[in-house]
DNA sequence: GTAAGATGACGG
DNA sequence: CGTCATCTTACG
């Protein structure tokens, strides 16, 4: 940020008599509790204006936001200095971020900085030189550089830049005409408007479900009001059409409307930003972290102005300075990306609800497996529910077949069962594409050394390095620190002998190339180097059928479709459930469900095996057996009994520190200090499973409250009672997902 | 977030 | 006893 416009000077006609001044709150977006009060002498800006005012030694943007009374007389008040050209924020923007502030626990102003994370988009239409040709081009000395501009330019503005490029030559040619004549200089601005949706353009044909789900949430949208409504249905249902009408409905319902689709994955976004355009004639705003600067101002602008109509964004856009939101989607809402894990910790799909809720608009929440949580809002009759049970054009859900490993195991170093190559074999012979599945980078998760024991960490972290063969390094996945793979243990230096443990996707690449060295074999997964193929080209390749086997991580798992896959094989469907978490066993039905799903369709039914040890588990029998319901029945009890979400609270406090006396110190007087209340109860403190990162020691201590209390007054009571020392970081996690 | 004042650690 | 680094506090 530059410098702020002066203050806009609307006194009123008669001008002369000096208003008396009055007082105006400001939230700045910096991590302070509360607004600060100004004079203002002119006009007094309205709630949500950008404004600049000097704070401390400095001046600093912020937004008017609403007074809390107390504070000091009116004549100690610094005065504002500015405000910016720019519309305000809506009051139910307003609303959601002191909502979220005392939710979250985190200063109003840290989540006020989420909204003005743009640097750059308040200095307003900052405009942008471009050209025009005009009509005054004779006398003029002509080059056949000059010649080739001017056929170039024409009646519509275009930067020098871009007509220098289009006829080779430097951007000089193009101002030298400027400044003879022939061409006119045009301010533009450099934002341009996001093209309007085409709300009348008709939809593809929707199946009698699609068509019923479709009509409730148009019913939902038009009565206006909030209402949060979960969109149930399969893989392949056609969820999406269905809430694009949903969308359809709300912004043809007014004029004015915006609407935010949510998607858990920027990975996601590129190929739906293409279907969206499809249904609408127009491209999305889009919103995520992957945006250039410019790209992003311009997404904040438009959206600020209310010319942005629909985005499509991640969590972060949930912050976006809507005008007129009218409909969030939240797609995939059970998919633990939602979770912000830093700086202000929420969860993306809950904060919608609330937005929703705040701004008096409904929210769609869309998922094949959808989270606990909403399954009991639904049952509990807070949500509504529409379903979509038959898969679209009736293509099977695949065969969900168990591979016991206690019976059926692989010879030693090996990680494939005989019965699954079996059926890859078959799969092979039948001309037919095979997925291999393991939600694990890399060659090897631990390495260890055979002579002493030694397990290899990175420097100051617990967490275990991880073979990366492909680039001959160690990998941590946790910090992202790496180094080439030692030839000898830094423990007893004994050479050659740290051995790799256990299978990551490499290591299963390496065991799939030698059992079938005639196969088209490509490995897929979130890691940027390995192989000279990128990820685009490895699913590009697999759509096409041009290859057999694809061994994978979760990157395959998420919204793609390969008509000629029909066998997908988990090669450790119980990884995801060690650890046991409260949600492991359901994140792992979710992971695997999506996983399997992939195999088949309507002509060609599919088939997937789960190589697993424990083959009695709920959640793999439930997977194989295909009942969902059941399984989230038997989940809902177990959470019950043990008072967990969402029939209780729960809350993380979690502590840091690079010393870790002070640490252990804190944590032992934080449990001392818990108040005793009625319903809650305090746990721990524990180390973390990762108990040190980057040398920095983290302890945890869990507060379980029954769902009648409110944990954050618990908490601010308790915390604002111990003094924490400096060195050591306190932050609250109200209902974490994440237990490393 | 940031800058100023307060406190403490080491060096002349 | 002075200077520099680091912690604490306040910002209207």
């Amino acid at each position: 940020m530059n410098k702020a416009p002066p203050l806009t000077e609307n006194r009123h006609e008669d001008g002369a008599a000096a208003q008396k001044p009055e007082r105006v709150s400001v939230l700045f977006p910096m991590p302070l509790p509360k607004a600060y009060d100004y004079a203002c002498d002119g006009d007094v800006p309205p709630l949500g204006s950008f404004v600049t005012a000097p704070f401390g030694p400095r001046e600093v943007a912020g937004v008017v936001w609403p007074s809390k009374g107390e504070a000091p007389p009116l004549e100690k008040l610094k005065t504002l200095a500015g405000v910016f050209d720019a519309p305000p924020l809506s009051p139910d923007l307003i609303a959601f971020i002191d909502w979220a502030a005392a939710y979250t626990m985190f200063p109003k102003g840290a989540l006020l900085r989420m909204v003005m994370r743009v640097s750059d988009a308040l200095e307003g239409p900052r405009m942008q030189t471009a050209f025009i040709r005009t009509d005054a081009s004779e006398g003029l000395r002509m080059t056949a550089q000059r010649k080739a501009v001017l056929a170039a330019a024409g009646a519509s503005p275009r930067s020098a830049s871009d007509l220098a490029a289009q006829v080779n030559v430097s951007e000089a040619v193009v101002r030298g005409l400027a400044d003879a004549g022939a061409l006119a200089r045009v301010d533009i601005d450099p934002d341009p408007p996001f093209a309007q949706p085409d709300l009348d353009r008709q939809g593809p044909e929707l199946s009698d479900d699609q068509q019923f789900a479709a009509e409730t949430l148009a019913a939902i949208v038009e009565e206006g009001g909030h209402k949060a409504v979960l969109i149930d249905g399969v893989t392949g249902s056609g969820k999406t059409e269905v809430y694009f009408e949903a969308v359809a409905a709300a912004l043809k319902k007014d004029p004015e409307a915006q609407a935010l689709i949510l998607l858990p994955e920027i990975a996601l976004t590129l190929p739906f930003l293409t279907r969206v355009e499809e249904r609408f004639g127009a491209a999305p705003a889009p919103w995520h972290s992957d945006l250039t600067g410019a790209q992003r101002r311009r997404s904040w602008r438009r959206v600020a102005d209310g010319s942005a109509r629909l985005v499509v964004g991640a969590r972060s856009a949930l912050f976006l300075p809507f005008q007129k939101l009218r409909l969030i989607v939240v797609d995939e809402e059970h998919d633990n990306a939602y979770k912000q894990e830093e700086g202000v910790i929420y969860h993306a799909r809950d904060m919608a609800v609330a937005r929703g809720s705040l701004g008096g608009f409904p929210v769609a929440l869309a998922s094949a497996t959808p989270s606990l949580e909403t399954v009991v809002n639904v049952d509990e009759g807070r949500y509504e529910a529409v379903g979509l049970s038959s898969r679209f054009a009736d293509a099977a859900m695949p065969d969900i077949h168990l591979i016991d490993m206690r019976e059926d195991a692989p010879e030693a170093g090996r990680w494939l069962s005989p019965g699954l190559v079996r059926e890859i074999d078959k799969n092979l012979s039948a001309h037919e594409q095979s997925l291999l599945f393991l939600n694990r980078r890399g060659y090897a998760p631990l390495t260890l050394c055979r002579r002493c024991g030694h397990k290899m960490t990175a420097p100051g972290s617990d967490s275990m390095l991880v073979e990366h063969r492909f680039e001959n390094r160690l990998i941590c996945h946790h910090t992202g620190f790496s180094m080439p793979k030692p030839t000898a243990c830094p423990a007893c230096n004994a050479v050659d002998a740290l051995t790799p443990c256990g299978p990551g996707i490499e290591r299963v690449a390496e065991e799939a190339k030698e059992r079938w060295p005639q196969a088209r074999i490509s490995v897929l997964s979130s890691d940027t180097a390995p192989g000279p193929r990128s990820m685009r080209d490895v699913l590009d390749a697999m759509k096409a059928g041009e290859i057999d086997i694809l061994i994978a991580t979760q990157v395959a798992a998420k919204g793609h479709h390969f008509p000629n896959l029909t066998l997908v094989g988990v090669v450790d469907a119980d990884l995801g459930l060690a650890g046991g978490d409260l949600r492991a066993a359901e994140r792992t039905y979710q992971l695997l469900s999506q996983v399997t799903g992939r195999a088949g369709r309507a002509e060609k039914p599919g088939r997937a095996f789960l190589q697993t040890y424990q083959p009695e588990a709920p959640v793999l029998a439930a997977l194989a057996s295909g009942d969902r319901d059941a399984f989230l029945a038997a989940e809902a009890i177990g959470r019950r009994d043990l008072g967990f979400p969402p029939y209780g609270r729960l809350a993380a406090v979690t502590l840091r520190s690079l010393d870790e006396q002070a640490l252990d110190r804190t944590a032992n007087a934080l449990k001392v200090a818990a108040p005793y209340a009625d319903g809650v109860e305090v746990l721990g403190p524990a180390r973390a499973p990762i108990y040190r990162l980057r040398g920095v020691a983290r302890m945890r201590l869990l507060v379980k409250a029954r769902r009648n209390v409110s944990l954050q007054a618990y908490l601010a009571d308790w915390l604002a009672a111990v003094k924490v020392p400096g060195p050591v970081r306190v932050t609250v996690d109200i209902n974490p997902y994440s237990f490393l």
